[in-house]
DNA sequence: AATGCGTACAACCGCGAACGC
DNA sequence: GGCGTTCGCGGTTGTACGCAT
């Protein structure tokens, strides 16, 4: 640390950097189960670590805390990452709070890789494309463009449905919303065939909670099109008409078949997902349960919602997950 | 086999917020 | 309220590894 007036300890000399040890790691371990966390400081210094309080921290949030997952990001996880990206943008950290046992570290890293590659395929395409529109306007007629179709961008197989990117050209916004046919932010290698995409959407949407109906039965709540908020490219959000975005308070992801919903009390999102299997594909509600649920939901612990209550009728119910039928 | 390149992951750094005295 | 300390976040860098050439 160069800053000696905030923060941490002034730089030592002789404070190891680095790679950690298997014998500082054991240290490290040892200590925080017997003390708890927080005091990195005086963890560093009681352990008998050579290190500074910050490198101690950093160690144990991102790799030796009980219950870290290790591996690749499954794909219902990118999905995650990436709607919440949409939503928060930077904010690793809160959106690591709805992936149980990622680390906002491994979330900027595993975002950064594949926003990297993102980058760098549309700066291919961008290069593509003006090499294409060259030879079109030297081979066509400049009165041939016809604006009142709306075309998609098909040449490149990893860009269909990109809405926040640029490959998604639409002309008429009001035949979007009506079809329910919005893209989201998706990296290159996650080229869902655009058609199909939008079949099994619709196939599936009946299955899904019918928040829409239920909720704008409630006074001061109304659906918007997804458009309309910044950031979102699928499915319908539901806002509260006097407290505008971002206090959501359900949004149904079409593309990625989840719910997510944000809590009235704490205003922090929720992926509802079983609590066998984690499984975060098509959750059905089986019950009587309509949007006040939500509030309910937060009393479980991260992603334990199985069976909660509406707190309107306080009827109870479960979920049964696709993904293991519990 | 050697080298270069891309990817994934670990760790560091700077900064600001929160906290306690 | 001011000041020093602790903590956490986001950006950046370093490194190991796998794969292609």
């Amino acid at each position: 640390m160069v800053r000696s007036m905030m923060g941490w300890e002034a730089p030592k000399i002789g404070l190891r950097k680095g790679p950690w040890t298997p014998q500082e790691d054991k240290l490290l371990t040892e200590y925080v189960n017997l003390h708890g966390e927080g005091r990195w400081s005086s963890v560093a210094k009681s352990a008998g670590l050579n290190r500074s309080g910050k490198s101690c921290r950093l160690r144990w949030v991102n790799y030796l805390r009980p219950g870290l997952k290790r591996g690749h990001i499954t794909p219902q996880e990118e999905g995650i990452i990436i709607e919440l990206h949409a939503l928060w943008g930077n904010k690793w950290s809160t959106i690591a709070r709805y992936l149980p046992g990622r680390t906002d570290n491994e979330i900027k890293n595993y975002w950064r890789t594949h926003y990297k590659k993102r980058e760098k395929s549309s700066l291919k395409q961008q290069k593509r494309k003006a090499q294409i529109l060259k030879q079109k306007q030297e081979q066509e007629k400049p009165d041939k463009k016809d604006h009142e179709t709306k075309t998609y961008e098909t040449e490149e197989a990893g860009d269909h449905g990109k809405v926040n990117g640029e490959a998604v050209e639409i002309t008429d916004q009001s035949q979007v919303k009506d079809e329910m046919v919005l893209g989201y932010p998706i990296s290159g290698d996650q080229c869902l065939p655009w058609i199909e995409q939008y079949v099994v959407d619709e196939g599936l949407w009946g299955g899904l909670w019918n928040l829409d109906d239920e909720y704008q039965q409630q006074p001061g709540f109304r659906e918007v099109a997804a458009s309309e908020v910044a950031g979102f490219g699928v499915g319908t959000l539901l806002l509260c008409a006097t407290i505008a975005a971002p206090k959501v308070d359900a949004f149904i992801s079409a593309s990625q078949r989840r719910s997510l919903a944000l809590c009235k009390r704490c205003g922090g999102l929720q992926v509802i997902a079983c609590s066998r299997c984690r499984g975060t594909g098509l959750i059905k509600a089986n019950g009587p349960f309509s949007i006040n649920l939500i509030d309910n939901l937060y009393q479980s612990e991260e992603f334990k919602v199985k069976s909660v209550g509406c707190t309107k009728c306080q009827a109870r119910g479960h979920f049964s997950c696709p993904d293991c039928s519990n």
